[in-house]
DNA sequence: GAAATAGTGTCTGTAAGACACTATCGG
DNA sequence: CCGATAGTGTCTTACAGACACTATTTC
């Protein structure tokens, strides 16, 4: 990838003359796990099980992370450490933050930039390996190493953030869903219960209505409705 | 920096033996230039001029950067590429952006956090080499090199976005003001007009109302403000 | 008084929060 | 009919946009 005649500075140098840090990505990915009777959804994010020589011996779980590769794009390395660490697939990861700290780990100069990836449920479930990962509550003070617990923060963040100004905006929902199915998503991603009516008749005109109804479940049948295309 | 006992991974490697890329700071330095008699204030960004041996030649230019050093934070290399490259002493650097394109940089694998940072007009314009800066509209189409165009439309959304949830929050304006001060202060942010009455009410239980009041001009006299002590 | 600038009264439209009501199903 | 879930009517409050008015100065 270096060219031929590598670049030189005023004092004969290269680039790779000078000291430069390692450059990981740490990735929170975020999911809604849907309801099961009795339990409302709620959001998680995706633990990986700490490679133990990485970590002093230690045990202990982390968001999945790995470090840039040469010719690699950030979202390339991002897919990487979710393929190879997890066995998922990433959508659309996105940057929050570089953290820079020179001291922040113990194994050298590395700077980390945070990112944050949304699945749904299925696809996370279908394709991770229960025996490298763990779901954890994304609400929850857990306990992470380096800066793992300012990176979900952040990340949850950011998401109740999207999640404010729009319909399901990392499309966490199939085809068709109710505006019930609607709130739970939106409730689980932002921690709290949301207004009935408020809550329809905001999110009601950026949605598509399809003809069909639901039936077979008690109650009155629900009205469908599908992601604008956009 | 190295702990003497390096890390070593699986295959005895060090984190030295994998190819790292070389990190560089570049930073938006936005300003508002105060209003001269028929002008209006405007936002302006402070360009260097372009090293010609990193530009194979060319003369131009840029925003301020550099590359990070050993034990230096992004936010103290954005401080010193600012005081290197323009006399400028920054205030408080802000993360926007990740550039990672492994070919974004023709002397190698570079990436580039671009950065925020705002200063007054007077403290830009009395530490500033006049001889290797110059202040040009942020606003305008600016031909810059890399991704330089991409961090400045970056830097102003997210001045733009800040302007518009309070007032005056990076501090441009001095101790005591008047409400057109401050309107003139975030129209130029904003770059378009803003309405006089509704500016007044959403600002105005947001400041400190002085017992002070401007005189000697045309007109009434104005109530000076003061930004509330936060 | 005229020009200029500062500041306010008030109407309209929109939207959130809150509450209670109606609608339509299964059993 | 009852229980359960879906969906709406409507009142209150808040606030942005818009317009026109009042207030206080210099000349």
């Amino acid at each position: 990838m270096e060219p031929d005649q590598p670049y030189r500075d005023a004092s004969g140098r290269t680039l790779a003359d000078y000291p430069r840090p390692s450059v990981a990505v740490d990735t929170a990915v975020l999911t809604v796990i849907p309801a099961t009777p009795g339990v409302p959804p709620s959001l998680a994010v995706l633990l990986v099980r700490r490679d133990p020589a990485a970590s002093g011996g230690r045990a202990g779980w982390a968001l999945p992370g790995t470090f840039l590769h040469r010719g690699e794009t950030l979202a390339d390395a991002v897919s990487r450490s979710l393929s190879v660490k997890a066995g998922v697939t990433g959508r659309d990861p996105q940057q929050l933050h570089v953290f820079d700290d020179p001291d922040r780990d113990d194994r050298g100069w590395v700077l980390s930039v945070a990112h944050l990836d949304v699945l749904t449920h299925a696809e996370l479930d279908a394709l991770r390996d229960p025996r490298l990962t763990r779901l954890a509550p994304a609400g929850a003070r857990l306990r992470l190493p380096y800066d793992h617990a300012a990176i979900l923060a952040l990340a949850v963040d950011r998401l109740r953030t999207e999640y404010a100004t729009g319909a399901d905006p990392r499309r966490l929902l199939g085809a068709a869903f109710t505006m019930t199915d609607l709130r739970a998503v939106h409730e689980a991603v932002a921690g709290r219960p949301l207004q009935k009516d408020t809550f329809r008749r905001f999110m009601v005109d950026q949605l598509d209505e399809l003809a069909h109804i639901t039936a077979g479940r008690v109650g009155r049948p629900a009205r469908l409705y599908a992601h604008r295309p956009a």
